[in-house]
RNA sequence: GGGCCGUUAACUCAGUAGGUAGAGUAUCUGCCUUUUAAGCAGAGAGUCGCAGGUUCGAGUCCUGCACGGCCCA
């Protein structure tokens, strides 16, 4: 079905009545999507200065508002009219008197208005009998018509697909929508804040790789025509950030898009956004430090407290939190004895009996990791950090200077859930290439998500970089955190979903 | 990829035992100068997600498919 039938088929009798007002409104003269109207005052600011004032007080005002919003609601009664509109900020009623509008205004134009239209008011305030801050209008005029009716005033839009596949429908009605990607939008500006204030640079580095790295998980590919070249887009920018940490940069951030080619779920988008920072003569210790005081003073700034609710919890994100070993969580947490998760075959064992699958040749660490995710990350609810990971799933991370088998690196659970990965980094070239070399037999034997070979990287640590601790803080679900959300759809704006089928 | 659930008017939802499809909001027509989920009276509005099947007869039962949700992998 071509695009044109099928807008067609979309037409129903309410926007064809709206279209065809509409053009009564263009024949007669009337602009239906003229910017010409300037509007002079936000809602909100009004409200909150004057919904206070007596009514008295109000009347003696002699002060002009001139406002600009969307129709939200309609009560007409013959010669005199309320709606309120929304605009950014917020909404307001307004009051239409005939008498005041004109006869002829009123009746041939302003009654023709719908919910949804966006209007610009010019008046006086005054308080109605039930008390509401109300604009009393001299003028109202047409800005824009709208030519779709609106979801239903009281239940609002409520089916999860429409939301998302019309998210500008989804904002306009759902206060609860427009929020959460304020408070997004408030929380990416506090950590751009928090790290510029400790001196660190932002910089961007590249989506599109000839090598994908800086985490495990299966790239999308794509194609550079010019160039005929093959290139993946980014799974973390891990690699190129440390490369400017070689480069002289001591401090840099990045905060942006990752693509991994994996399944959908509540907690998983295609693509989503991250943070990752780096510092140099800093070790994951530090980062600890970092982290405790930017999660608690971000849950202060957006939420007003460190104890913040999340689904049937109450999250404290108070410091210090706890902070367990990798393989201390295994016993404290997971009730597993050492030979239990120490012997390769007891703890393959193990992880089948739990329903998980075993892929053959693989390591203890991994067999080990996935012991903790069934058994261990679904109980961290309260803030903790895991660190010291095993060497084997850590291919970037420094070893332990006691204990080559783990690492210097810890990962950050809140609600069950995966919120920061963190290590000093391995900046020894020799151990770098070996690690890369093991990673790129698991790939051979089949891991699709092991690490390619990056001759460059490790040619850049040649060079020398610092030492230096990096972590990433995954944004939506920090935001999903913060702001009690089930899923991360509802924190993105637009999320993947399969294109829309005419009969769906 | 697997399991369960959902898809009925523009929106939110009902739909009994298989017997011609309902409500509220929205829309349209009246009445109405302080309402606020305004009110009153009336009207119109549906390929019941799609395609098959069973049946005299399917929104309802069966199969497949599409899209979405939740859980698992």
């Amino acid at each position: 079905m071509n695009k044109e039938s099928q807008t067609q088929q979309d037409e129903n009798r309410l926007i064809r009545q709206r279209k065809e007002k509409a053009l009564k409104f263009q024949q007669d003269g009337i602009a239906i999507y003229p910017n010409t109207f300037r509007k002079q005052d936000d809602i909100k600011p009004i409200v909150e200065k004057y919904k206070d004032l007596p009514a008295e007080e109000l009347e003696n005002l002699d002060k002009s508002f001139v406002v600009a919003g969307r129709i939200m609601a309609l009560r007409s009664f013959g010669r005199v009219t309320f709606f309120h509109i929304q605009d950014h900020s917020g909404k307001i009623q307004v009051y239409a008197q005939r008498d005041l509008l004109g006869k002829e205004f009123y009746n041939q134009v302003f009654k023709k208005f719908d919910i949804g239209d966006i209007v610009g008011v010019k008046g006086t305030l005054f308080k109605t009998q039930t008390g509401e801050l109300t604009i009393k209008a001299d003028k109202v005029e047409l800005v824009t018509k709208s030519l779709r009716p609106l979801p239903e005033k009281y239940h609002g839009l409520k089916d999860v697909e429409l939301r998302y596949r019309q998210r500008y429908v989804d904002l306009i009605v759902n206060p609860r929508s427009r929020e959460i990607f304020i408070k997004r939008s408030q929380i990416v500006r506090f950590i751009r804040n928090f790290l510029d204030q400790r001196g660190f640079l932002e910089v961007e580095t590249p989506m599109m790789q000839p090598i994908p790295g800086g985490a495990t998980a299966k790239p999308f590919i794509t194609h550079h025509n010019a160039l005929d070249m093959q290139l993946y887009l980014r799974i973390a920018p891990e690699l190129y950030l440390k490369r400017l940490l070689v480069g002289g940069f001591e401090r840099v951030y990045e905060i942006n898009r990752n693509f991994r080619n994996e399944g959908i779920s509540t907690q998983h988008n295609p693509e989503f956004t991250m943070l990752e920072f780096y510092m140099a003569y800093a070790d994951f210790k530090m980062l600890m430090e970092l982290t405790e005081e930017l999660f608690s003073k971000l849950a202060l700034e957006v939420c007003g407290s460190m104890k913040i609710p999340y689904g049937e919890h109450e999250i404290d994100l108070t410091p210090p939190w706890n902070k367990l070993s990798f393989y201390e969580s295994l016993e404290k947490i997971g009730n597993l004895k050492p030979e239990e998760y120490q012997n390769y075959e007891t703890a393959k064992e193990l992880v089948k009996k739990l329903g998980e699958k075993v892929i053959e040749g693989e390591k203890l660490g991994k067999v080990q990791a996935k012991l903790f995710d069934l058994l261990v990350e679904p109980k961290l609810i309260q803030p903790h950090f895991i660190y010291h990971y095993p060497t084997d799933i850590s291919p970037l991370s420094r070893r332990n200077e006691q204990d080559p088998t783990i690492t210097d690196r810890f990962e950050l659970f809140i609600a069950g859930r995966e919120m920061a990965n963190a290590f000093s980094e391995l900046n020894d070239p020799f151990d770098q290439k070996e690690r890369f070399l093991e990673q790129v037999k698991e790939k051979e034997a089949g891991d699709e998500e092991a690490h390619f070979m990056d001759e460059d990287y490790i040619r850049a640590l040649e060079y020398g970089m610092p030492p230096a601790g990096g972590e990433g803080i995954g944004i939506d679900r920090l935001v999903m955190l913060l702001t009690n959300s089930p899923s991360i759809r509802e924190v993105i704006l637009f999320p993947l979903l399969r294109p829309e089928t005419p009969s769906s």
